[in-house]
DNA sequence: GTACTGACCAGAT
DNA sequence: CATCTGGCCAGTA
């Protein structure tokens, strides 16, 4: 492709849809992927949250698996910070860990 | 180049 | 519900 053309990163475009999901809603990586575009791309959805630098604006927490889990090690900060947030916006789990898509996946 | 891994997923069993 | 299978894409060794 020629240079100088400033097309939005695919990075971007990701950050673009999660930065759409409204507070106390979620969003699985299939369907970021999805709405960004991309197709089958649910990986490379986890791969730029896993680079997202710390302080970040934007909404990560609210992107979980398709199962309604979280996708971090159980025991790690990131799993424990992704849920707390999720609970105070009214998101919630039950005993298993897992969130209610039915519920409270986000629709636009 | 191959092989393995990972904040994934849908379908089949 | 649990497991497995094949697909996906990038980065790393």
């Amino acid at each position: 492709m020629s240079p100088g053309h400033d097309e939005p990163t695919v990075a971007e475009q990701i950050w673009q849809v999660i930065a759409m999901i409204p507070k106390g809603r979620v969003a699985t990586y299939g369907q970021v992927a999805e709405l960004a575009g991309l197709h089958g791309g649910a990986r490379r959805v986890g791969r730029v949250l896993s680079q997202l630098p710390n302080g970040t604006r934007i909404p990560w927490h609210r992107v979980i698996n398709a199962s309604g889990g979280i996708s971090l090690p159980p025991r790690s900060d990131g799993y424990a910070r992704q849920k707390s947030r999720l609970e105070k916006e009214g998101v919630q789990f039950n005993a298993a860990g897992r969130v209610s898509l039915r519920r409270f996946r986000w629709s636009p």
